[in-house]
DNA sequence: ACCTGAACACCGTTCAAGT
DNA sequence: ACCTGAACACCGTTCAAGT
């Protein structure tokens, strides 16, 4: 059915994003690209420029999935969207985040997200230094966070008891660890999840001390 | 000269971080890793699963390099400690991080290292659920930055103007963004390692106001 | 201009065979 | 018990050939 349309570099992303968020990046060859679009492989390096060109593209891709911030939003609140916007592009695709140590040059994608997230925090007053800081510090603690997400043991929806089964290990090795086990999580209903919050409210209470302290 | 030792699992990690540290992961194979003892890849079978179990031990390898903080020390300094200490190891085997969303069960190496952080900030009178948070807050960000700081497209050396050029971007696309390049990194020692401790600060300074405030 | 078939040098892994 | 050679089903990429 695919075999009219004319193959072109935005319907390859495409077939890679769905062969990589149903089998994974490691599934995601110039192969299984062209069979899911009924096409030969080679056909493809007429549109791309071989693979680490589509894996490129696909990283891109996924950095344009994240909201842009209004330019007039009061700046928590633009800062807590944009946190939870990318959290959810890059839970969903979690070859992205993979991705992002091996690739190259900065993507356009990012360029114009950071310039719009500068552009907000500006607007709010702001010093240009300050903006910095925030961008550097809610940038990497939401990759970091999402990193160690994806790293669980357990999905959202499971049972604690799967968490603590899933790590099984001797309480007398990892008493501490233990300990907040029993605390936080057995017959709790305990989420990573709510982490989150808490960890960019941290930093954003540190911001918003050195803003009004100027 | 190789071929007269016996083949461990132990060599055999050594011989897989070698190739990985300098050609890259994907240059990480059987076949590579095999070439790299003087042996043939069908051996290391006899030591290991296959390549997921040779890829889950090079991530656990790296996790063990990490300095365990001393429980008696002061919580403070024991997390900053621990953050460069982490940021250490990662740039050096930027593999590490990158294989950390792919991996499956938390390995030992980690599971000690978050008993040990845990231990220290409980000596120093962390009530439980704040040395979570504590532990959670400070992996996400320190994983994050590294994430982000390997991602660069320029290395630490180099000059300011490389970075500018290597964004090579119009203005117009990005003022904001351009002002910032103006102002803080054009002409200026600037230096992107130098966010790191910056942000490091925010986390602590909201966890040091929280243990106060009780 | 766009697609393809055959070919090359690689992969991971199995298995029967060697020592 | 440990290592290997040949084989299988995969890779990315080149190139000459088709339409």
């Amino acid at each position: 059915m695919n075999k009219r349309r004319a193959l072109t570099r935005d319907r390859i992303v495409r077939a890679a994003v769905r062969v990589a968020d149903r089998r994974g990046v490691h599934a995601v060859s110039m192969r299984t690209v062209g069979r899911a679009l009924g096409v030969e492989a080679m056909s493809l390096y007429h549109h791309v420029a071989g693979k680490e060109d589509l894996l490129d593209v696909l990283a891109e891709w996924a950095f344009t999935r994240i909201e842009l911030p209004p330019q007039n939003l009061p700046w928590r609140k633009a800062l807590v969207d944009r946190a939870a916007s990318a959290r959810r592009v890059l839970s969903r695709h979690p070859w992205a985040l993979g991705m992002m140590e091996s690739r190259r040059k900065p993507s356009p994608a990012l360029l114009r997200h950071h310039d719009a997230v500068l552009g907000c925090l500006r607007a709010n007053g702001f010093p240009m230094i300050l903006a910095t800081h925030a961008v550097s510090a809610t940038d990497a603690y939401v990759y970091g966070f999402v990193l160690t997400e994806l790293n669980l043991p357990i999905k959202p929806g499971e049972s604690t008891e799967a968490f603590v089964e899933a790590i099984g290990l001797p309480k007398e090795s990892y008493p501490h660890l233990a300990e907040m086990l029993a605390e936080q999580v057995i017959g709790k209903n305990f989420s990573y999840a709510d982490e989150f919050d808490y960890g960019l409210a941290l930093i954003l209470d540190g911001l918003a001390e050195r803003l009004r302290r100027g």
